[in-house]
DNA sequence: GATGAATGAGCGTTCATTCAT
DNA sequence: AATGAATGAACGCTCATTCAT
């Protein structure tokens, strides 16, 4: 692994850790034994650093999100295997999530995280909307449903280390994990039952039939 | 209002805009207009003045939300209302969920988070579990629910300024916040309606029987 | 002397010595036995502590020129007072000249200095304008006639370090200063000699007849 | 042009900017389109940098004054020249009289100035003393003028920043220089015309006598 | 001749904290 | 309760320089 990787690796752990501020470029370039002033020389500043540790976050999970959707068969399978593939991914990326976390509570990469985000978001609406037609201009619109499905998924994540102490067992353990996925299912079966009832909207029908 | 208010509130702004790292105490006593060795002389630390933060935050929150459930009758009325409360309070106090968004990812008050969250988190707990009792040891447990709709509302807020670049409109404009809020309330409809139709445990309807 | 003060003469001392970017604020706390952050607790930043030097300076010089020109009599011997002060003030303080020296081909302090020298130039000018009216629109322009006098007092003491290269002897021991002052002394002798016999313009002259 | 003179080319103007401690390598090396590195093979270190810079300047300098002194007949029209090249110079230099006036205020290229002015210093002195044999061992001694000529002739430049604020005009526009030359000129005529009669010493033009 | 990576020292500045008053 | 001065540690960053290729 060259130099800049080992520095990248390092920034992830201590960003994630201890957050931005908390983490020094000094404790970063010790972590990765590499020399301080070369973070400099490759990063430009502690916030390009950040910004490559994002990007190279989101480009990993743009790609699982697209290989997970691409082996579903119907579209209803793509939502399942999108959300699964999500929490699989926070699960094993525990840092990502932190620091996402930390760094969506304004901070100067808020207009890099969503740009990253806006094509995923993009993708999971349209998803949404072509699979449940119904559920456009209602209370279940795609991106209301997104946003809670993201946030309930997410949270579990975030709050982890809270949640330990509320909880009598560890949240991160397999066993948890496995019940909050279940949780998870369970949860998007009933709601998406609830929204398949849905009826798709008059005008739309009309146009449908006109087309036919 | 005294001199240690101002301060108090001085902090949680800055704490809210730049988080615990990268708000400094010299521009906590700016903003308060207070001397920055007074700071010292009243929480002993810059950690103990955010502990104080967080401790005003929970105290109102604990408030508001026994005023919530008091108003109301029926248990169910009650889940719902204390969703309704805490959502609110959330929404009138941006900078509380940015505080403990951050503070969560790790951090000194994570015990403390956790020890402010207990018994909120326990009042939930038992309210679901006498509301539905067919969910215990079920995929819908309370404590899953309660994670799920904790982070489906607050996820909203601590991801506000991602969604601003992801939607088309302001997430925290009152018509966004109505739409959002109905949404809560309608998921909350089609998920109560599901697990009210849980089976009680066969062991648990003879126990209930008995005390009758 | 309070620490404020030690580390202005420190400052005064190395920017002398090594120039303002040769100067770190390390040497100048460790040369005037302060704390490092005290430098900028008591001047804001290192430019700010330049500033200071500089205007302690010129507020000495300007006391120094106003007493030399309130001790004389005549005109011309007010010209040949300030002169005389202006260079004694800079072979009695050599830092000064080599930090405008150096301050003076670009950089912040342009400004700073331009509006400390404003004054004292404006008082040479009118001075030289009433003791020799009929320079006006000449070749020896009273501002040209500054400008040199200043550049041939200056230059001697700005370049004292080539010079002892140049010549046989130590240019700032004292019989070196002594001849130099002869020799500007004898210079100026010429030149009022010749500038005294030029005729004032022939509208001011109308102008002054008028008077009487 | 190759690199080499690039990389000169962008010294000259980087030390005559910002100086030689404002100046750093890699802006050097920015400026001129070339490695960091190559600096360091071309011109060992920075200082190495700066002798380079210096020495050709001194190379150019003392072949437009050969140049000036050849063209003159009289001695009197050599001394005119040569004080009419320096002045050229500088005014079509600016870089250069910014470089020499920072580093003759101190500094590790003392020793090379001086060892480059010599010449140019000794030309002139003897040229003096040669035209005015008169003045030597008075007030007007050759090397006291040849100190007050350059003064005069390198302040307009050295603190023509300064100057800018202190006059209505831009000291360095054609029609500035052009007063200011002619003031230079008229003062050397008034300080000639009085040290043309300046007695030759007894002793010395026995000395005289018997050469003839 | 030319380059990208690497280094150790040092930069100006800010930090939370202490203390005497 | 409040203040101005002071402190030592640490901050992000830039420096001139070296070296293998």
């Amino acid at each position: 692994m060259g130099t800049k990787e080992r520095i990248l690796e390092a920034a992830d752990e201590l960003f994630g850790e201890v957050g931005f501020d908390g983490a020094s470029t000094r404790k970063i370039a010790a972590r990765s034994g590499a020399n301080k002033a070369l973070i400099h020389y490759h990063f430009k500043t502690k916030e390009g650093l950040l910004g490559s540790v994002l990007d190279r976050y989101y480009q990993r999970l743009g790609d699982t999100l697209s290989q997970s959707i691409a082996q579903s068969n119907t579209l209803r399978e793509r939502i399942a295997a999108m959300i699964e593939a999500y929490s699989d991914f926070l699960s094993r990326n525990r840092n990502f999530s932190r620091i996402v976390q930390r760094e969506s509570s304004g901070g100067k990469n808020l207009e890099r995280i969503g740009r990253h985000m806006k094509p995923l978001f993009e993708t999971g609406r349209e998803l949404m909307d072509e699979t449940y037609p119904g559920i456009q201009n209602t209370d279940m619109a795609a991106s209301q449903l997104l946003i809670t499905f993201y946030g309930m998924i997410v949270s579990y994540f975030s709050y982890s280390e809270v949640l330990s102490h509320l909880l009598d067992t560890d949240p991160l353990s397999p066993e948890s994990l496995a019940r909050r996925k279940k949780h998870v299912h369970g949860l998007m079966d009933i709601v998406f039952a609830a929204i398949a009832k849905y009826e798709v909207p008059q005008t739309e029908r009309q146009h449908e039939i006109k087309q036919q």
